[in-house]
DNA sequence: GAAGGTTTGTATTTGTGAGCACAAACCCTT
DNA sequence: AAGGGTTTGTGCTCACAAATACAAACCTTC
């Protein structure tokens, strides 16, 4: 059975609204009280899990920590993923010192830049190495996770040499509409284009319109 | 006519395509070669288009620079947008210091933070104001956008405290399920969410399997 | 242990966006 | 001036995801 993109990208938030309620105590949750939560109809929810197998009990609900656990082992979220970050300008920086990463299980584990003056520095416990070191060291230590953070101009080929050292998951932060082969997963954190749009929406709803962008 | 808000998503993309190819010197391009460039089918950059216009030739394509205009246009793009950025920890000040917003008519022009020994501190020719200042400064001098980059357990309560003051875009990079009312934007940059979804098809894809993630 | 009140899982309907295909329009060459 | 070769704009079809609705299952209370 193929199961549609859509719903692997909700079942994250799924994960991290059921880690919020574990935190306050909670043994079960409706599909209904999730959905309030999250902003999402209880259908969607049960439809979205039905995919993956029977979570709940009916007339009860679903037991967070079995549900959470469920999740986990479903994406993947029960190990240690390794990353790459590859350019260590003041985004790259940004990256390497953000908390979000290591309790979810991703952990920047190598840093590449081309600027000399970089090279040898020491962030957050890694150790930068030059540019031209990237194909050797990750083809001797694979990562798998490559988080591009360089400028548009070099990010495709940055891009394509990952791909060749076998980098299977691209987070790219940089402004471009890269292609990879078939196989490799990449998504875009793409702040501009998210302004973009909504300036679209501040320019032609007259201050008060019922109507509400997309997250 | 209502727009699905998928098309104005896209049209922020064929902005960006249409910008490199007038740098290049381009005068005409087609949709068969834009849609190459983007990944996407030429019938969807046609169609998404019709909903504005008729902005191309029979059997030449669309002028660059006309398109672009028409587009810029389009999406409001063709004004300044002051923005505010709440929250200056390592996340902020990477936002302070992005070169990508200004050259697309994005302008940081205030910044809060809680912390004392922040306020004052002037970074990016933005001077840090307190938390407290927040209401008083944006009811006097409105912003267009805030970019939300506190802690989780308070983002709730800044982008409520955004929208009172009627702010009705709000970029935020905090990770929670943020609701806001109907007229007020939201787009939210989630890093770690698009990593869990890239896990599944990592755990689940045993090293080349025809299949995209979306991007 | 029976009854009432929930909530799940799913079959079915509904709505919407993407792809297809073609007529109309345009350019260029001869 | 006519014809061949492109490319647009759009009606139509198809596919798929979201919502609806309901039977089956479960808990709790009396």
């Amino acid at each position: 059975m193929e199961i549609p993109p859509v719903v692997i990208d909700r079942l994250p938030l799924y994960t991290r609204a059921l880690s919020t309620l574990e935190e306050e105590g909670r043994d079960v949750v409706s599909s209904q009280e999730l959905g309030t939560l999250l902003g999402v109809t209880p259908a969607q929810i049960r439809k979205d899990l039905s995919y993956f197998g029977r979570f709940g009990k009916q007339g009860r609900g679903y037991n967070v920590r079995k549900l959470l656990d469920e999740l986990h082992h479903i994406l993947g979220l029960d190990r240690q993923w390794r990353m790459a970050v590859i350019g260590v300008g003041k985004l790259g920086r940004a990256i390497l010192g953000y908390e979000g990463f290591g309790p979810q299980g991703f952990r920047i584990v190598e840093a590449f830049d081309a600027d000399p003056k970089r090279i040898g520095q020491r962030i957050e416990n890694v150790t930068i190495k030059g540019a031209d070191d990237l194909e050797k060291t990750l083809l001797k230590n694979p990562v798998d996770v490559g988080i591009v953070a360089v400028p548009a101009e070099i990010a495709q080929n940055v891009i394509d040499t990952l791909v060749k050292c076998g980098v299977r998951a691209i987070l790219s932060y940089a402004p471009i509409p890269a292609r990879v082969p078939p196989g490799v997963y990449l998504k875009r954190i793409e702040p501009v284009l998210a302004l973009q749009s909504m300036a679209y929406y501040l320019k032609n709803s007259p201050r008060s319109t019922a109507a509400a962008a997309r997250s």
